[in-house]
Formats: C-alpha cells, sequence, structure tokens
DNA sequence: GTCTATACAATGATAGAC
DNA sequence: GTCTATCATTGTATAGAC
C-alpha cells in the first residue's frame, strides 16, 4: 500500500475521488451492505485505483475512520482556547462538537458504525483512548467549576456521562427529535438542564427554605 | 410465507431454532455481515427452512425487530404499575429500560441497528410511534412533578431528552464505560445527576442565600 | 497511477421430492 | 415442514499492459 506524495491542485484525483464517493456510501449502507463496486462507480475510477491506494476495502474505511477522529479532536482543540466560566467552556466544547458532527455528517457516521455498532460489523479501530480523553476533559472542567463554586459538589464522571449522553442524542435528530426544533436549540436547552441543575443554588422559581 | 400455528410443547422446532440463531448472529455482526448460511449453521437447519417460516433474511430480522420492541414495550408497562414520587418513577421506568436492554442485549442490537444505524444498513421498521410514546412518556411523569411541586419548572422536553440521553450511554458500557463501576450504578448515578438538578432548591452542601 | 479483463468464492433464494 | 441439489448473481481482489 504505497503512499502517493501530494501534487500540487489539479483535477481531484483517484484517491481523493474514491474517499468522497465512499464516505457518502458508507454512512448511508454501513460497511458490509456497501460493495467495492458501489464506490468504483460513485467515484468513476476503476478497482485498481482503490487497491493502489488503500489495499482493501478495509483499508479505504480506516482512512475515513482516521480523518473522522481528526475533524472531531481539532474542533475540540479550538474550542478549549479561551477563557470563560466553566459553564461556558462546556456550552462551547459541547457545541463544538455537536458542529463538528452536523458538518461533516457522513464521516462520523463512519466512526460511529464503529463505536456503536455491532463489534463485527465494521473492521477494528481502537476508540477507547479518544473516548477517554473526552470524559477526563469534560470531568476536568467540572471539577474546576466545582474548585470554583460555580457548580455545586457533585460526581464528574456521572455529569461527565450525562452530557455526553445529550450530545449523543443532539446529533441523531432523525431518532430523538420529532422536527420540534432544530438541532442545536435542542442542545442547548439540554445543555441548560444539566447545568442549571449543577448551580449551587437554584436559579429561578419561587425560593423555598428547607 | 404462512403462518404455522403453535403447536405443543416439544424439542425446538425449526422456527425457534432460528430466532435463536438469527439474533446472535444479526447482534454480532449486524444485517448485511450476517449470511442466511450463518444463521442456517448456527440454527442447524436448511435453508428451506428459514424461507419456509420467515420468506427472506429480511422476513427474519423484522420478526426478531418485532419482538425487542415488545420486550421493551411490556416492561415499561410494568414499571409504571405502582406509585410514587415521579422521581421514583422516573428512576424506576428507567431502570427497567436498561435492564431490558441488559437482558436481552442481543434482541436489542438488533433494534438499535434499525434506529441508529445508517438508514439503508437494516430493513426499514418504523419507530417513529414507540420513540414518541416513550418521550411523552418521561414528558408526561415530568409535569407531574413539577405540577406536585417536586421539581422545579423546566422545560419537560429537554429534561426527558437528557434522560434519555443517559440511558443510551448506560446501554453502551463497551464505548462509555471504561471498567470503573457496574452499569446499573452508573445509570443510577446519571439518573441521580438529573433528577438533582430538578429538586428546587439545592438539597445538599452549605446553602448560600441569593 | 490508471487501465481492461477476469478469476473464483460466496451470496440470497428456489425447485421438486418426501 | 423439512430435505437435497442447484441456480443466477454478486462479492472482493488481481494480472499484466500502458
Amino acid at each position: 500500500m504505497p503512499k502517493p506524495e501530494n501534487s500540487p491542485a489539479c483535477a481531484p484525483r483517484g484517491r481523493e475521488r474514491l474517499l468522497a464517493a465512499a464516505v457518502r456510501q458508507f454512512a448511508a449502507k454501513g460497511y458490509a451492505a456497501t460493495t467495492v463496486r458501489d464506490i468504483l462507480r460513485a467515484a468513476e475510477v476503476t478497482a485498481p485505483v482503490l487497491y493502489y491506494h488503500f489495499g482493501s476495502k478495509e483499508g479505504l474505511f480506516l482512512a475515513l475512520a482516521q480523518q473522522g477522529l481528526e475533524k472531531i479532536e481539532s474542533s475540540r482543540r479550538l474550542a478549549l482556547t479561551g477563557g470563560g466560566t466553566a459553564a461556558e467552556r462546556i456550552r462551547r466544547v459541547c457545541r463544538a462538537s455537536a458542529e463538528v458532527k452536523r458538518e461533516w455528517v457522513d464521516l462520523i457516521w463512519v466512526v460511529e458504525a464503529i463505536l456503536s455498532g455491532p463489534p463485527e460489523a465494521a473492521p477494528r479501530f481502537d476508540f477507547a483512548a479518544p473516548v477517554g480523553a473526552w470524559l477526563e476533559l469534560l470531568e476536568e472542567l467540572i471539577r474546576e467549576g466545582v474548585a470554583g463554586g460555580e457548580f455545586r459538589p457533585c460526581n464528574p464522571t456521572h455529569v461527565a456521562l450525562v452530557l455526553t449522553g445529550a450530545l449523543e442524542v443532539s446529533t441523531r435528530p432523525h431518532v430523538f427529535n420529532l422536527g420540534r426544533e432544530d438541532a442545536g436549540a435542542q442542545l442547548d436547552g439540554m445543555l441548560s438542564v444539566v447545568l442549571a441543575g449543577l448551580a449551587p443554588e437554584a436559579p429561578s422559581g419561587p425560593r423555598r427554605r428547607g
């Protein structure tokens, strides 16, 4: 599987055409149901081009998974620059995640197929580290919020998981959103529920003394 | 696709053997990657048995999806009998959902493949109604809690979605739980985060007046 | 790097006997 | 209701020329 060096800008070459076509096919039909012929036809390229660049159907798929992972991680890094309260930073990093997932739907669907699908449905790709890093990032932000008196004492792991769940829900509008509002507003609403619940005191409504 | 009537208890017949074998195969490999031959070998049955009872590979798959849906719904109905505070009932119905999902892992994986996977990866099956019913059930419980003063005013839809997200996370331990605690405890912890946040006043820690 | 042509195993499904 | 035997099609991948 030789790795050809980049050439100057020109008409999209086989490699790029294949990546673009494959991501659409895999996202629509999953790994197994997508045939090499489907991809070749969509990319308007012949079989040896695929095997030259990626070695196999699986190689092509994994190249896409890698791309997806990088998109997510770079957007997170970007969202973490700059300050603000813990709540603001949590909101920012969650929104950023949701936005990549919306912008690169197909690419992310490839990632999710490995992450959440049946174990043998797609080629293996190790996501333990990136998922762990995501959870630790959230937990750290939560701990900072608690330390700064912005949040009440809580279990950071559980809060991080709840936030992750909200993110999951918001990126599956075709499942959970029945068209009542757009996915961005839905995510904001869910984050508000969680973050308001973390406030050291109930932020609104008639206060009752305990 | 004739539907043979039930016969008295005896050695498991072809139909049952097929359902049992197929659910394991589909859960492990997804719809497309599972071949009819895989299923037949695992069920120790020959091809015409499958085509007699289910008409096609797709028919067999959909029969399983139906089974899974029924398991979930009946467990929910059961969890709703009996009273308690809104929070208790929410906990009970969420725990029940998580338990079915743990008890019938394979069957539920078939359902999830349709529900959350790529649109064309598995045969179509309409889950809009059941998912909508689930969300409305949660929303109603939340509204009751608010009306009874048990919860602070909130957006029931967003809270229902957050709870659903928590449930999602807890039923994917292989993705989100890094072995730190069992899935039941994890779900309880997440529910506590959400429900504590709904209390009309911060329930613990040193109280600060606003 | 890309082409034409093709090898060859595995696929979903069926015919017809019992 | 289940069997043996088999079909037509499609699957991934490669050889060898340019």
